[in-house]
DNA sequence: CAGTGGTCTAGACCACTTC
DNA sequence: AAGTGGTCTAGACCACTGG
């Protein structure tokens, strides 16, 4: 049994989480087997309950455990896969997982007053402009997606210095690494066709079918920090997303 | 200011919690502005710590509070809509959202074998049966969805029973007062054409798109409950969806 | 009944931010 | 230095489950 390190400048929680991980993904615990009682960890690894507990809560919400009021707490099934929002919206990410060499081509990147829907889902007084990022998301070269981001001036200025960098990467790591941090997306989807220049540049017939997607991304306080179109052909590309109830 | 009432079988985490989001919600404290710190949470309500940051912490997972290290909590920007799991599919739900009517067919209520694709997302042996629920989704009565259900037989059998009711109702609904709670769904979407039969029973031409949507909803444990196949014309519906990134 | 998780207390020390 | 949230302890009592 591995032991927690005092020295270790990680939290005891979090230790005992990766501890936990291991021995549920390495197969030691099968699914729907109780792990041991709270007070036997305490035991174990000589921590408090309260640092179980928050090592154990963590690990319900993250869907690994699941509690049963005086009976114990067990092991979840495997799932598929947990598909979080920067991994849905990188394709990087989803591509590779597909077994796909993912690129892009960043057609225009300007500054513009943005239209009513733009500004009011960014939440942008008359005055100010948006960031219009247009791009074209391939697979193995082949076009998948035609996507149009607007991000908020002022705000994204150092992402708009940098646009080049997002041809064939995630724009939301960029994002993140000037300080607009993506934690919530909400999106908007329905099947249709494409305009004309979306069949153009996606080499498409004008009446073959795909999705398309409006996405409005907020950082961690609840301020939105991007708002994104796109059309994707259904002989392309295909969507997966994972939602969790609320309790 | 409100206090917390011990004698309340509530517990008082749960009141605090109540307090504050009533505080939020009333406007009594605007967006990016700190709440009380921990201390004064203590002193203001008569409760340990650890009491308020349970409080604290639940509501930062749900999306009213944020915090930062050594300067505060703060008040998120209000969201335009939290649409979970249940809200999503439940067409009653969102329907009523949008000011229409949620209306319902269910064609056929039958036990099948499944195909291959079902007994795999439900992880059924080759012997093991599936209940069969086919369901037309109406708005206004109009006709919006065409879905198919397939819920796992031994365990479900309580909603096979009573499958009538589910017509204008929700599956889940029904499959939760039969034990079956739907925690988590891994939906994959794409846009597409209908097939002859959904054309028909939509009353749609043939080369109109919708998106086509499978679903697999799994209960707290990580088992699978139900598999969900449907068609959603582009006219007709489209979907909302909010996700959250896990830390 | 014993064992489990659910709630709660009253402390403590630390890391981080602000002044 | 003062105030904030982050981590941790060693208890306590309760509600629920099972034999």
């Amino acid at each position: 049994m591995p032991t927690l390190e005092r020295s270790n400048p990680l939290p005891l929680y979090y230790q005992l989480k990766e501890v936990l991980k291991q021995q549920i993904n390495a197969g030691h615990l099968a699914p729907h087997t109780a792990i041991p009682s709270e007070p036997e960890l305490v035991a174990q690894y000589h921590v408090s309950r309260a640092t179980v507990r928050q090592a154990l809560t963590e690990l319900v919400h993250e869907g690994l455990l699941y509690r049963q009021h005086g009976r114990g707490t067990f092991v979840c099934e495997p799932r598929v896969q947990q598909h979080t929002l920067s991994e849905l919206t990188s394709f990087s990410e989803e591509l590779r997982r597909r077994g796909k060499r993912p690129g892009g081509l960043l057609f225009v990147s300007e500054l513009v007053r943005g239209s009513q829907t733009v500004r009011e889902a960014l939440r942008l007084t008359d005055e100010e402009q948006v960031i219009r990022l247009e791009r074209l998301r391939t697979a193995d070269d082949e076009p998948v997606g035609y996507e149009v981001a607007y991000l908020p001036y002022p705000r994204a200025a150092g992402v708009y210095q940098r646009a080049k960098e997002v041809a064939d990467g995630s724009l939301y790591d960029l994002m993140a690494s000037e300080g607009l941090v993506p934690y919530l997306a909400e999106y908007s989807f329905r099947g249709d066709a494409p305009t004309d220049r979306e069949a153009e540049l996606l080499r498409i017939a004008s009446d073959e079918g795909g999705v398309r997607l409006e996405c409005t991304t907020f950082d961690e306080t609840g301020a939105p920090i991007a708002f994104t179109e796109g059309f994707y052909p259904s002989a392309r590309y295909d969507f997966h997303v994972t939602l969790r109830v609320t309790k």
